[in-house]
DNA sequence: TCGCGGTAGTGTCAGCCTGACGAGAATTTC
DNA sequence: GAAATTCTCGTCAGGCTGACACTACCGCGA
């Protein structure tokens, strides 16, 4: 067989919504290279491991969640990633992984190694990072568009105006929540209604949806047409 | 350095239109494993080689095309593929890249050990290719939704006619020309008129058309909303 | 108790886009 | 020439969206 060989990581980005902000998960990184920078977790695929696995095995590690994870996120891969030079150790490839989550307490060890960083704020991660991170953003800005994957931020009961939220902070931008109610609550298949509601705070109680059984927006749900021609 | 190590290839998933089929280019295996089956064709990853540039130079050997398929194609990574079994030789990650090609005369060496094939009739691939070229399918398929990818199918210069026939080959469907010809040319900067038509065949003459700078469709051209609710 | 601000949800309406055609224009073939 | 074929423009009804008026229901404070 011919062909030089390779380490083989995976890196995850795991994204969830705090508040107004999307927020992803990092970890300071506690050795060279680029010790004490941030950095995306992530680990090695481990022998007679797939891909996924160990995402899935990395994920439960960082958020500490044991396989909670799964109850009500989301994992897909984003990309593989293997410039010659992204490693200054050798010839490392890694692939990276998408996770949507619902917001969370922050980690279990209450440590400063690792926490919730609003990606508007991230600069200067270690090896490709930066770059990995904005096609994950990307990714999940698409996503949201096509799909019902948005419910995966939230808890397993949620209301319309928190999976608005959700929209309004992956894209920045503010929807009109009533032409935004019509469209989630008249998608087929998309929200469940309980006929239980929130109460508490001001105004009038809103009631709490679980998630259906559709994947798929149609017609989709289209941010700004973006007048992007070139 | 943890993590045992890969070999690392790139497999491509070279799609094009055909008449009314969408086409995958295949090669016929000479060695072992799979001596003899057909597969996708590919390579490993050469040192100081980032993973497009396998992936352009494999493209460029197999369609004995040098750089032609860049001039008017398209090529974009899928996915990494590592599951433990995936190759009987030991540890493979192959990350899988997607190219979209004009139709184009048979490969320069008109030898049975590669060719086009109809994807509809294509079976028993080696590897997990069959995976692979799903995959890569289903993408072709979603990227002719959102993007003018559609054009990259066709030669530097084609009629409305030919774009319509690339998208009901690649989705297997029928769309009615006349507002499918409303749709492309109110785009704003999908297709480029040249004045000139082309003459020869029976009925009124097409215009020809250049692809403009447009890459996204704003909204989108959907497919049968395909009742799809779990 | 009674407004009052705030949030949830419904209703309305104009505008854009799409699917489903009709019909005319321009060419090849018979 | 007439027929067949294909390209292109028009028309029209229906669905979806953005914008926004309006009602329903809550907690809070005077």
């Amino acid at each position: 067989m011919r062909g030089n060989l390779f380490a083989v990581g995976v890196d995850l980005v795991v994204l969830t919504v705090r508040g107004d902000d999307l927020c992803v998960l990092l970890v300071r990184r506690t050795e060279k290279p680029f010790e004490n920078s941030w950095g995306l977790p992530g680990g090695f695929v481990a022998p007679d491991e797939d891909l996924p696995d160990t995402a899935a095995r990395e994920l439960a590690a960082q958020t500490g969640a044991g396989t909670a994870g799964r109850v009500s996120g989301h994992l897909e891969q984003i990309a593989g990633y293997a410039a010659p030079d992204r490693d200054p150790r050798g010839r490392v490839l890694s692939v990276a992984f998408l996770a949507l989550l619902p917001d969370m307490p922050d980690p279990d060890q209450p440590d400063v190694v690792s926490g919730w960083h609003p990606v508007a704020d991230v600069a200067d991660l270690a090896f490709d990072h930066a770059q990995i991170l904005a096609d994950g953003v990307e990714r999940a800005r698409e996503t949201l568009e096509y799909t019902t994957l948005a419910a995966a931020f939230c808890p397993p009961e949620f209301t319309v105006t928190d999976l608005r939220r959700v929209y309004e902070a992956v894209w920045r931008t503010e929807i009109d929540p009533r032409n935004f109610s019509r469209k989630v609550t008249s998608t087929p298949g998309f929200l469940v209604p309980t006929n239980r509601h929130v109460t508490g705070g001001p105004g009038r109680p809103a009631q709490l949806f679980r998630r259906g059984p559709a994947t798929r927006l149609h017609p989709a749900m289209l941010r700004e047409p973006a007048v992007r021609v070139g």
